[in-house]
DNA sequence: GAATTAACCTACTATTTTAGTCAGGAATTC
DNA sequence: GAATTCCTGACTAAAATAGTAGGTTAATTC
């Protein structure tokens, strides 16, 4: 099991857009020189985000992406499934075809645990991530680094505004990572 | 994001090693004919289960595989783990290389979010998958259809003494499964 | 002890998915 | 009208997945 870069890619662009969004729209140009990822790639990856609703494109310069919703209202469940698109199913595709005529017990063992997988990652929100102490000011430190002027700029003063409280910090779970959870989901 | 069939087929094959632990070794070839997965691929499989310490071959006639330990403490991420080799990490490998010199956000969001799925997945374990009521009858009606006599009546007999006594069972989660759930986790 | 059963092992192959490139068009701002 | 940025579709190389094939070794049964 894993997460594919396709996944990741778009959840950390996500996070990107709801750590500036206070600030403006975020061009593509910007992910792509930060986190060092093909601008073509980002824009196909884009154009499921913005197909899902997550996003809204602001053409024209100054333009860019914003997220179409709070970042409360985003959940990581959300991004991953509307940019992997895996529509089959189980083996036996809701009729059971496990060589006699009886539903198998398989299917419902998947949808079940796919169930409880996805409610997983519903709980979980683009908001919880840049609701942690720091981020939004190591985020901006960054930019500054890289040369995203006018966004930090933008951004330092949507700080100072106090736009990003930090509210209820999420279960940070500091402990190493070990073999094993790079293994699950981290490819 | 999904699972790939290497991680379902070897979950579905744990769990049918689970409903038959009682009755004895269940071979590759059984679980191939029931699940329709080539028997090669099975035993690719089950070489690395084996290696992961989950099962246990048992060579010659009335051979097969056993389960290692106990269906309770085996758990769904170890399956998953041991079938699923995914070494490599987040783009930053662990010092960052986010254009600049710090440590990137991304790292901390994905060490972070793989730590709570791991968790996750390490709280299932086939023992609540098998000791959900019907699932052993089920099981039992299945294999007498395909042929699966030997098994079928050593397990039968262990239903009558008991063995599979319904415990607590798991929410069950019946809702219909979304075309979002899928997405997430099956492929 | 020969035949059978079934685990165990290694190498090869086709298909699919991923990740990326390329080449352009359309809306917006200056 | 020139720059910017989103937006679109078609193509491609590399990697992972899923499956095949052909064999060896250990235990059991006859």
């Amino acid at each position: 099991m894993r997460l594919s870069t396709k996944g990741r890619y778009s959840v950390t662009a996500m996070l990107d857009l709801a750590i500036h969004d206070k600030a403006g729209p975020v061009t593509l140009a910007d992910i792509s020189q930060c986190q060092g990822i093909s601008l073509s790639y980002l824009e196909q990856l884009f154009a499921r985000l913005r197909k899902s609703g997550l996003v809204k494109g602001v053409r024209g310069p100054g333009g860019g992406y914003r997220l179409a919703r709070p970042a409360s209202e985003i959940s990581i469940a959300e991004i991953i499934c509307s940019v992997d698109e895996n529509v089959d199913v189980t083996r036996c595709k809701g009729q059971g075809n496990c060589q006699d005529g009886s539903k198998c017990l398989t299917h419902e063992l998947w949808t079940n645990l796919s169930t409880k997988l996805h409610e997983f990652l519903s709980g979980i929100t683009l908001a919880q991530f840049v609701e942690r102490p720091g981020i939004p000011e190591l985020s901006l430190q960054r930019d500054k680094k890289i040369g995203r002027f006018i966004l930090a700029k933008k951004q330092a003063a949507a700080i100072n505004q106090g736009v990003f409280a930090v509210s209820k910090n999420i279960n940070t779970n500091e402990r190493a990572s070990t073999g094993l959870v790079d293994k699950v989901s981290v490819r």
